[in-house]
DNA sequence: AAAAGTCACAACCGCACATAC
DNA sequence: CGTATGTGCGGTTGTGACTTT
């Protein structure tokens, strides 16, 4: 960039070359990961040291996880600590072994610009759908999402698989959320599992998912969460990918849709809410397969279905569950 | 088949903090 | 004690691969 070269020549930037792995990684082996900035001044390499210890930590260390799919688990864990840290990259990479404060980061930020987009789309109008994936996939359709999304934090949304080792992660979403929503059609009205990891630094995710599963509007009465939830945040309800948006567009539907732990996660409210513990395979083998009895659009528990559609549409910050 | 949109990842930048001098 | 240097962290950007229309 600058003109900045001397000890080490001009600095390079750009894709690092197998041969400059190899350097490094000798460096590592005979000095350990200090003394970035040595690499440059002996002329190892025409790195900064701090470009040399961010390809270290983040490719070269040993143990990482690259190239494999944040796991429904590790998903999860980074939603909990991230309401909980905020954006602490690097206190939260602690609690994924393998993975950098980078990874971590970046898997957050994939969900919030998902979000962020699927925000525009939802829009408490019926307006036409216009460019986005999701859009593209509603063309014609006009989505009308209610703004009742408030009451969606006592529902439970348990995520079978989502993420997780299989094509899911994020990008299976989009094949995921639709099975995810039509499990969860059927989750609206399960009961608590146990906790598959109550090993975790997870507990009060947890036992608040427990204590809250009794029914939706039990639920959310008993905690008050009119009053914990930031409703902004609360509305726009990631419905992961287009599958979601379509259901919305009718209410019975729409319950099904918000299913999804990610609609806490992406909304990075995950200990405000009482969203359920997804109850997604414990060894994060995302069986998307497992779309068994799909295509249910009758869900028994939609208590939506009493509610006129258009009543949400100037529905105003979540009013006291009684009021429901 | 091509174009447009989206996603995941790698890498850089700037700032803050810690330590050495 | 003040300054310089090194390191760590979070934010941002660029890019290639993939998906959808």
């Amino acid at each position: 960039m600058q003109g900045k070269k001397d000890q080490g020549g001009p600095i390079r930037k750009g894709p690092w070359k197998a041969e400059e792995d190899e350097v490094l990684l000798t460096h590592v082996n005979k000095y350990g990961p200090r003394d970035w900035s040595s690499i440059r001044s002996k002329g190892l390499l025409q790195r900064t040291g701090k470009s040399c210890r961010l390809r270290w930590v983040n490719k070269l260390r040993p143990n990482l996880k690259n190239g494999c799919k944040f796991t429904a688990e590790e998903e999860r864990v980074v939603i909990e600590l991230q309401a909980q840290y905020g954006n602490k990259w690097a206190k939260i990479a602690l609690h994924l072994p393998g993975r950098t404060d980078n990874d971590v980061k970046n898997f957050w930020s994939s969900r919030q610009k998902r979000l962020a987009r699927i925000l525009q789309t939802s829009p408490s109008t019926t307006t036409p759908c216009s460019s986005t994936k999701s859009h593209k996939k509603n063309k014609n359709i006009s989505i009308k999402v209610p703004t009742f999304h408030h009451l969606v934090p006592a529902l439970e949304a348990p995520k079978f698989s989502s993420s997780s080792e299989e094509e899911s992660s994020l990008k299976a979403h989009q094949s995921c959320s639709s099975i995810s929503l039509i499990e969860n059609s059927a989750a609206i009205k399960m009961v608590p599992l146990p906790d598959p990891m109550n090993s975790k630094p997870l507990n009060s995710y947890t036992n608040m998912v427990k204590q809250e599963f009794t029914t939706p509007f039990e639920s959310y009465a008993s905690t008050d969460l009119s009053s914990e939830i930031a409703f902004p945040q609360v509305f726009p309800f990631s419905m992961e990918g287009q599958d979601l948006l379509d259901r919305t567009s009718e209410p019975s539907n729409f319950i099904d849709g918000f299913g999804s732990l990610d609609i806490a996660s992406e909304l990075g409210i995950g200990a405000q809410i009482p969203i359920g513990l997804p109850f997604f395979e414990p060894s994060g083998n995302c069986n998307i397969g497992t779309r068994d009895s799909i295509g249910n659009p009758t869900n028994p528990d939609s208590f939506f279905d009493d509610f006129p559609e258009d009543m949400f549409d100037d529905m105003q910050p979540p009013p006291s569950p009684s009021e429901l």
